[in-house]
DNA sequence: GTCCTTGCAAAACGTTTGCAGTTCA
DNA sequence: TGAACTGCAAACGTTTTGCAAGGAC
């Protein structure tokens, strides 16, 4: 589904369709870098230099809410989102905070989850940290 | 493990023993609830009532570098801790942010995720979301 | 015309840091 | 004794909020 369809399609949700939110969504969609809200602002300043970060985080909660991006955030450094919210995971670098898809079927645990626990399960996130071949080979140029 | 067994080890590594990191390493692994550093600080308190909310994080930090502990983080919620990182899996409550456990031999994906993507995978977390029996009660009792 | 959205600035939030004084080994 | 730690307060970076002006429908 393209930016606009998508913002067409909230429009019916009393969400209004401007040109920042398509920015916004378009850019989302076209990468799959997982940028950061900052990451976002500085791109989308290139078309519209008068928007502000406010504005970035504010369509971006929109569009989560709506379940058309998903946030992905890790402790100590700031969330990343990504426009693509199917069947994959994500492998992290813990040194640069790099994310890269794993596509594979989604697990099938959830069912049996909330038969464990009593919890209407409505979603899970699986994420495997690690170190990138990139820092990997900075290290190790460090160390000599 | 008891705390004072963690402690004690840990001083060959430098790191001193002290009052204060005896009750947050106690409190932490006789709890199953998950507590943010400010549940923690609010209950140290009651023994030590001088200590800071810079003493929880700074020995939440080191115990979590040494792998005693683990940091579960979430987009907009503050961070909860955990004092049993063996195996098991967190479900969480996306209303009221708890968090309960889910035991569970760990997955065994991570050697296939390191070939796939070229990273040096030294970890994964697998986490549900969905709504409490509590929440889900309360909801129900709201719509009414 | 209505009310949602924008841009800006200030505030809030969780967390980290700097420092002087204290405590552990 | 000396390095590590504490408590305090100030600072930090990310995210949210309040509000007047602007724009979508």
């Amino acid at each position: 589904m393209t930016a606009i369809e998508i913002l067409k399609q909230l429009k019916d949700k009393g969400v209004r369709f401007t040109p920042q939110r398509q920015a916004i969504l378009e850019f989302l969609l076209g990468t799959d870098t997982h940028p950061t809200a900052e990451e976002i602002y500085h791109h989308v300043k290139a078309k519209f230099p008068g928007v502000s970060l406010g504005t970035i985080y504010n369509t971006l909660n929109m569009l989560k809410e709506h379940g058309h991006i998903l946030e992905l955030s890790y402790g100590d450094m700031s969330s990343r989102f990504d426009g693509n919210p199917s069947n994959h995971y994500h492998v992290a670098c813990t040194e640069c905070g790099k994310i890269v898809d794993f596509h594979r079927p989604l697990l099938e645990l959830e069912r049996e989850v909330g038969s464990h626990t009593g919890f209407q399960v409505h979603g899970h996130r699986l994420e495997f940290y690690g170190v990138c071949p990139q820092c990997a080979a900075r290290d190790i140029k460090k160390m000599n």
